[in-house]
DNA sequence: TATGAATGAGAATTCATTCAT
DNA sequence: CATGAATGAATTCTCATTCAT
């Protein structure tokens, strides 16, 4: 529009990676089918043509949209993995400052949101993001569990349990975030949640235990 | 056939009731925007047309499919905390229990999943979802936690987040269930999950507080 | 358009066959990609949509286009089969006639030039107008010639061959009118040109020839 | 790659006939409308873009095409005609021996059947197909034949449906084996045909003639 | 000349909604 | 009340054409 700016950008590298940008955005406004490409073409400052160069068809780019999503994270998973040297309440101390770091800041959430809508019409990105993300991520705290009871710091119990446990309070932050801020509810710290639940299921909400501490 | 004995004539009353719960099937399923009008009406047993006598537009019943996934849950959830009266322990294992059966149960998890999936394009709908049910349940537990806060109980906190630790297991068991078994992640017992956790939250994770005990 | 004409006409059974006329027309006018589906259904007098209430895509239009087009003449052919107790020259007066009355009437050259112009593109149907019609009339055409020559009535020679040197001049009259009289090609009389054709194909065109008989 | 020595410098005055030629062959794979500029610019070698620094719209690549087919084709007809001073018998056979020689060969037929399914998209084509190659071609045989009638060589009757005998075969054969052959039909010998067809044509089918000879 | 990324008008297809019956 | 044929706006996807490089 602006008349200094070139009409044909050629930079076939960059491109790709703006339009899943913009259908991030889309997708997790809108949901897979309500999203429309036009929309998606114009956030990302193309014709609706040239999404067509770089991807098959919606579903292609919805795909691309989450294996996006997944693949950094990755990396920020196996890093906590890899630091896990430390005794069980120090590991699951870091674990919960990178997570909640992870999931208040990036399209995290926002993709989690499109994965669980979408979950029937798109089994292949659900069994993805399982695989790759959350069952690995339940997998590496039931191990963790697992081993701190081997060790004899976690008392017995199902340590995939004991997975939830830890996580679910930052996973439902996260979507409720997510599903009900825009709508009026009251804000939530994630960081301040994640801090605070991990001493909780640590040591225990009743002060008749705290009192021994 | 025979005009004079309408041996299975549906009665009318139960209409609205049987596409409601033919369209919470097929919205669970699709989703709000992918689902199809023509699939609900010949799951309900009806023609596109008679959706039309009871439900103003596709939307119309969507709302319907939600409210009417709210409104007995009010019923629960009212019943538990009328039965507020014990120690806070007692009354967060009867929470538990309660919770995890309906979660188990119901489409409670199904209807919370296109709650989050369409957050965005039915504004109102979470803020009916929050209002009325998961806001309310969370200050219901917020208040639980603040009780036994005052009397000695529970150790100081921030009260709303000790709801979260409480509930979030809970909740991402749930949302688990909904979005991964379906793709071959293996099962999880929700109503055993909620007995662990109640007992772990509330003790503690570690095995030095167990000994205490 | 005429306020007396009801809105919806209520003629299930009705509605294929004017929406495949309307196709034929349009089809043979345009070919297959240059159709629009637009005009087929302005032409049928229908809306877009209701295209799709009879037809699952464009292609199947196509199909049942053809289709219809082969069926009703593979009766007018048996019954010329039928007819093949005379002798050879009789026989073969006759079927010239029934051809030539066929060709000259019908949509079948019409559809003839649609089955070449698409035969790459739709190969099922240039099969089905192969070995329905076009190579059924061929195998009827060189049976009636080896019959001929086992009596002693027709020549040595490939009886395959004969059959082209008798209906060739037919169908390339066939599509001369079809292609060329719209550009300002002289008119045709494709039963004129029968007549004479079997005349000639069975006494030969030397006059020295027709001079013994 | 080296600037000073092109080894392979496509000379540019050769691009158009091989954009010709590359057109061609989509052309008559697909038909007009299904056939797409990508795929004749990646058979002819050269870029999408380049297809139009030779012709300005693929309508005008199509034209060419067709053109290309006519004119050397126009030079065997004119080369057939130069040769009509014999009697009317051998020049007929002179003419289907070079006549079927080009059918078999050449992409003619090809192009024949492009002419035909586009006729009405193309009304100038099937002009100029009628008024170069075609109409010439009838007119041509028209000729002959009525000039062995003043000659007392043929039979009295039209001399343009007699034109229609003794090619139509032909042109039906060449038709079959472009449509029909592809998908599963028996082979066809042209040239045999052709010869054939001829004698056919002139002596008459009938043993009793034959036999006279 | 030559390229190929980008465009955008155009076409097929879907589906919520209407309405004559 | 109930039906389901019909509608047509909306959306995805294609591909001839352009133009900065």
């Amino acid at each position: 529009m602006t008349p200094g700016e070139p009409k044909f950008r050629r930079r076939k590298e960059a491109r790709p990676g703006e339009i899943v940008a913009a259908a991030l955005q889309v997708f997790a406004e809108r949901g897979f089918a309500a999203a429309r490409l036009d929309d998606i073409a114009a956030r990302a400052g193309v014709s609706k043509g040239a999404l067509y160069l770089y991807f098959e068809t919606k579903e292609d780019l919805f795909r691309a949209v989450v294996r996006d999503a997944v693949a950094p994270n990755l990396d920020a998973a196996a890093a906590v993995i890899g630091a896990g040297a430390e005794d069980f309440a120090g590991c699951v101390r870091a674990l919960a400052g990178r997570l909640s770091a992870l999931l208040a800041a990036g399209p995290f959430a926002a993709v989690a949101k499109m994965v669980v809508g979408e979950s029937r019409n798109f089994p292949d990105l659900a069994r993805i993001w399982h695989d790759q993300l959350a069952g690995r991520a339940l997998a590496l705290l039931t191990g963790l569990v697992a081993h701190g009871q081997a060790r004899g710091e976690v008392r017995a119990g199902d340590p995939r349990f004991y997975a939830f446990s830890l996580a679910g309070p930052l996973v439902m932050g996260a979507l409720w975030r997510e599903v009900f801020i825009p709508v009026g509810a009251a804000p939530l710290d994630l960081q301040a949640l994640a801090a605070q639940h991990v001493e909780t299921v640590l040591e225990g909400l009743l002060a008749s235990r705290g009192a021994h501490v």
